[in-house]
DNA sequence: GCCGTTTTCGGCCCGACTGTTTTCAGTCG
């Protein structure tokens, strides 16, 4: 999408800003400018032509004028006459852990170096110590960075992350001398996609503790190692960071470690006003040094005037405002989830009956479950043909007049083919409590005939969602192009809900487009797409993305009771 | 380059670790 577009743009322009030695603060803008633009939550275009692009925190004048250049030509002149200055292989030098921009000025200067691979041979004929600045320790250490991009160039997704944290964070909750752990970072953020795991322990023998932590069988490398905070490289090839803190300073480096960043910059300025300085260790009068907060986050935010902030938010996105103002959003919890909406049985693609599908919703105590098998042109995934399709109806039937506590939703996952024709008959969709519209598909097609199949599927009295509006996969395949806003507004006319689908690769919508929809006056779903039944539990990744959006019960299906959800359903039905 | 319960100009968050240095710049988060 095009916001994205721009956030690397101006991530760009601070890139070559560092480059040149600039004002560090106008650097600062660029990349707060940058993040903004990442995690927006309006139409870019619509804020343009509403002259409202200001609106954005951290977006001027100057960079309203950038942003509107842009999108009418497809370039801004001053950063395109920028990047003609400098050498073009600095944006990829700065990939590389422990070279910023002072190193790769004098890399791309001294070596005309266009490529990693140069970069590589360089370091192994020692021709970079030769250079000013750097001695072997720092080559060497150039080589180790070389070797952690080429392993880990992709961010790892959120589920996958997720898991291996929990892993390790089992097996360090064992060392002797840690009082509490937890998760920090863009992981507790709940962020899509994560470079790395950031944790945080307290204890009174940091050092006992460090060691124990490079010292385990899952600590493959050492990148950093100091008192109290070390870099490792693990078994699995991923990053993590250990921070240890007394327990009186907990809170605070809580805070501090879970970020984001620029909602750390926005607590530490409003601190100054206050007369105050936060740093990790502590909230402190500024004047006197004396502690005022630190044990807990709540104590923190308290003494700097704002309610608790919930992680997921914690985005420089509005947060602190309605923190000051007691307005911050209920947001979705794991309690209010009735129920899930699209499972497929081993009838299509998945790997479970009927019966194994229900007996594990209702442990994990939903009240119901939408069954959603393919539909009939998806051969690949076995969907089933209009027969196939009666007999499960009857299936699920069978099924419901014997289970006690948990309804079975009759559905199905229907191809919107690609002339925006749904892939069964209205006569087999009418009898379906929940139909998904999916686009499976015709990925090609340019965005308005895209976008005009999905706002046809829309149309159809019987289509309930949307599944995986961009039908983007995380390192597999590009979003179609789609005129997500366009969707939107079709969502709010039709009463037709869209999903965050909770599958690890999928995580689609993302929070910002989600954010977006709800704003436009849609209803989100949130789904697992289940194929297994531990996939159920995927529903965390879902509930993490959705109150990144800053979703409320009431924004999202699954918090309605069974008769509330068929009644909303209904409705749209019955619209004339 | 942004921004204003102190400001339309003059500020702009804070600290850990590393390597190249003998007191600190660069990098990272």
């Amino acid at each position: 999408m095009i916001h994205h577009e721009l956030a690397e743009l101006f991530d760009n322009m601070a890139d070559l800003l560092e480059f040149r030695n600039e004002n560090p603060f106008r650097v600062r803008a660029y990349r707060r400018a940058s993040a903004q633009l990442a995690q927006l939550s309006e139409d870019v275009r619509t804020l343009d032509a509403e002259n409202r692009l200001t609106e954005i925190p951290g977006i001027g004048q100057d960079l309203a004028r950038k942003i509107h250049e842009y999108l009418a030509t497809g370039t801004v002149v001053e950063i395109e006459r920028l990047k003609q200055q400098v050498p073009p292989s600095i944006f990829l030098l700065i990939q590389v852990p422990g070279i910023g921009p002072k190193t790769a000025a004098i890399i791309a200067e001294r070596l005309k170096i266009t490529s990693l691979a140069q970069l590589e041979a360089a370091a192994h004929d020692h021709q970079l110590c030769k250079l000013p600045g750097i001695q072997e320790v720092k080559e060497q250490k150039i080589l180790k960075g070389l070797a952690l991009v080429r392993q880990g160039q992709h961010r790892r997704t959120l589920g996958a992350a997720l898991s291996l944290a929990q892993r390790l964070i089992e097996q360090l909750k064992a060392l002797p001398d840690i009082r509490r752990i937890e998760i920090a970072g863009s992981l507790r953020r709940m962020k899509e996609t994560i470079g790395d795991v950031d944790v945080l322990v307290s204890t009174a023998k940091p050092a006992a503790v460090m060691r124990q932590f490079t010292g385990g069988a899952w600590c493959r490398q050492v990148l950093a190692s100091g008192p109290t905070k070390t870099s490792i490289l693990t078994t699995d090839g991923m990053q993590v960071d250990l921070r240890a803190v007394k327990p009186e300073e907990f809170g605070a480096a809580w805070v501090y470690l879970t970020g984001s960043k620029d909602h750390n910059v926005r607590l530490r300025e409003r601190a100054i006003r206050l007369g105050l300085k936060l740093n990790e260790y502590g909230l402190f009068r500024a004047a006197s040094g004396r502690r005022v907060a630190g044990r807990e986050e709540a104590d923190v935010y308290k003494a700097l005037g704002l309610d608790w902030i919930p992680p997921e938010i914690r985005e420089d996105s509005g947060e602190l405002d309605a923190a000051a103002d007691h307005t911050l959003p209920r947001l979705i919890e794991a309690k209010d989830i009735r129920g899930d909406f699209h499972v497929h049985t081993n009838q299509s693609d998945g790997s479970n009956t009927l019966q194994e599908l229900a007996d594990a919703a209702r442990r994990r105590g939903y009240e119901y479950l939408a069954i959603t098998d393919h539909s009939q042109s998806l051969k690949i995934a076995h969907g089933l043909s209009e027969a196939a399709m009666t007999a499960q109806l009857a299936r699920i039937a069978e099924a419901n007049s014997t289970l006690r506590g948990l309804t079975l939703l009759s559905g199905a996952e229907v191809d919107i083919l690609k002339d925006g024709r749904m892939d069964y008959p209205d006569r087999i969709l009418k009898q379906l409590d929940v139909v998904i519209g999916s686009v499976h598909s015709g990925f090609n097609q340019p965005e308005a005939t895209i976008t005009n199949r999905i706002l046809s599927a829309m149309r159809n009295r019987y289509v309930t969602f949307i599944a995986h509006p961009t039908g983007r996969l995380h390192g597999q395949r590009e979003p179609y192009a789609v005129n997500l806003p366009a969707v939107f507004e079709g969502a709010r006319e039709t009463q037709t809900a869209l999903e965050i689908n909770a599958s690890p690769t999928r995580l689609d919508l993302e929070a910002s487009a989600a954010r977006q929809a709800v704003a436009a006056g849609a209803r989100i779903v949130l789904s697992t797409d289940t194929h297994r039944l531990d996939h159920l539990d995927h529903m965390t990744l879902g509930l993490g993305l959705a109150r990144r959006a800053w979703l409320e019960p009431k924004d999202v299906l699954n918090c309605l009771r069974r008769d509330e959800l068929l009644a909303w359903i209904q409705q749209k039905r019955n619209r004339p």
